[in-house]
DNA sequence: AAAAAACTCTCTCCCGGGGAAAACTCCAAC
DNA sequence: GTTGGAGTTTTCCCCGGGAGAGAGTTTTTT
């Protein structure tokens, strides 16, 4: 006496699927309607169906893609391993995606959000593989900005001179600081300067010398803003890498994408990576 | 002396977004390289590029659309009212995110998340509009579970009588219940019981009569299981309303979807519905 | 019985990219 | 100079539907 034949609108409604997701399960076999008239091409969904739209619908919420549900709906036993495999999975990944959600709540429920995005914000973290690149480098010492401009100065000169300008050397990157002095601190230390080139260099000065940066695994952030903020940015960096149990297996660097000579000082870009083991 | 000419996989690199998103953005204008070699197609970026590609990261890592992120990084003044609107909605639609991914690892990480899911879950719950209904009914009184079950027989035998059996009258969709007592409690009370309807009925019965159920909005949920646990889903769901502030404006409703004749009683479906303001 | 309202069909495009394939180009080293 | 490997180009299909068009059906009302 109840209603043997539902049209999809009605299967809908009592569902709680959309009609779109109805058809698209269709097409791949999920819930198929029981019958469907040849000439109209009308859906007809039974009550006996109704149960699997709920499961659907729930999975679904629950963030299951449709492939894993199709598996969870057929199978009988509801503890088998694989599926209990499944549930893991998702649990972790709905974990993840709290963090991320939580992070951003945090910063658009902040008085200046876009201020927050570019201070240091974990948005920006990422693990890099940085592969190994041939430099030109040079070594210094001494506080920060009176040495990193000089010696910068001094590569470039030697690049653009003879025989180097001949168009045989190519610089492929953005110059970039190391720094290798163990007690580095915001104010100065022991530091190397390098270029990324290619090609048949000919290094005149002694103090330059060609060789190859191992390539690493590093914790990369990229700040904004004048250099004399970058100290305060390791810092973070050095905390967050602490925080998180990473081991730092090197000296950081320091990327600088763009020209200071070019951009005012709120504009300046520069990566710093951390070389982390794993 | 930086590099000038950075090609797509280095800009990738650097700005952490992929080069198939690096595409996207070019086909929609968000993020153009600045030259594009004619003959070879190859895409290159510039230095003054990777500011705009990090804050295209960093705002699609908070969910903004593509087009909001145009708006956002077209606007230079970040307090704008409309910019403030956007942050806002964001921050509104990632609670909520929120709240249901909460409700999701609460569940994947139980005992039995699958059991959970049946039970009464925030997850099956949804307010919809309800249309009105033509409907015989009949009304009785005492312990549901003699009652119901007689009630529902003389609607249907009226039903299949001449002259309704003739072929003009429809059954619309499935039995339902009514709660108009006051007192309703777990063993019983004043019930309706209620069968859709249409075309042209005669009504024999001097008890049934033949009415428009008015539309209205209600709280729906779906439970599996048996009629006797449909008490304790009233009350929760009770709980539920009040709590989320919701004021009832109705008489309850039980739709028996599936057929007890047909069908375990674990696996029988009851949608309930609590009629709101609103 | 006819007309109106409500429902349904199929089709295509959109979101924001991920993945893969086939062909081309670049670059660094020899 | 050549060559191999790495980088790049396009194109197509996938996820899980939402939105909407245009045409056909069913149901309800008059």
């Amino acid at each position: 006496m109840t209603v043997d034949r539902i049209p999809i609108g009605k299967f809908s409604d009592i569902t709680r699927l959309s009609k779109k997701a109805l058809y698209c399960y269709e097409k791949k076999g999920l819930l198929v309607p029981v019958q469907k008239d040849i000439c109209t091409g009308y859906r007809y969904y039974t009550p006996l169906q109704i149960e699997k739209g709920i499961w659907i619908k729930a999975l679904s919420a629950l963030g299951f893609n449709l492939d894993e549900i199709e598996r969870i709906t057929d199978q009988d036993d509801k503890n088998s391993p694989e599926i209990s495999k499944m549930v893991a999975g998702r649990l972790m990944s709905v974990r993840e995606e709290l963090q991320r959600l939580k992070m951003a709540e945090r910063i658009l429920s902040s008085e200046d959000p876009f201020g927050e995005l570019f201070k240091m914000e974990l948005i920006n973290w990422s693990i890099k593989e940085i592969p190994g690149l041939r430099v030109i480098s040079l070594n210094g010492n001494g506080p920060y900005g009176d040495v990193v401009g000089r010696l910068i100065e001094r590569l470039c000169t030697e690049i653009s001179t003879v025989p180097n300008s001949g168009g045989q050397v190519k610089v492929t990157g953005p110059v970039m600081s190391i720094y290798i002095g163990e007690d580095c601190d915001e104010t100065g230390g022991m530091i190397e300067i390098a270029l990324p080139v290619t090609g048949q260099v000919t290094v005149s000065d002694p103090e330059i010398s060609l060789k190859t940066l191992p390539p690493v695994k590093a914790v990369t952030v990229i700040h904004k803003g004048p250099y004399s903020n970058l100290g305060m940015a390791h810092k973070q960096i050095y905390d967050y890498i602490n925080e998180k149990g990473l081991t730092i297996c090197g000296p950081p660097r320091e990327l600088y994408l763009n020209d200071p000579a070019d951009i005012p000082e709120e504009e300046l870009l520069t990566e710093i990576q951390y070389p982390v083991e794993g």
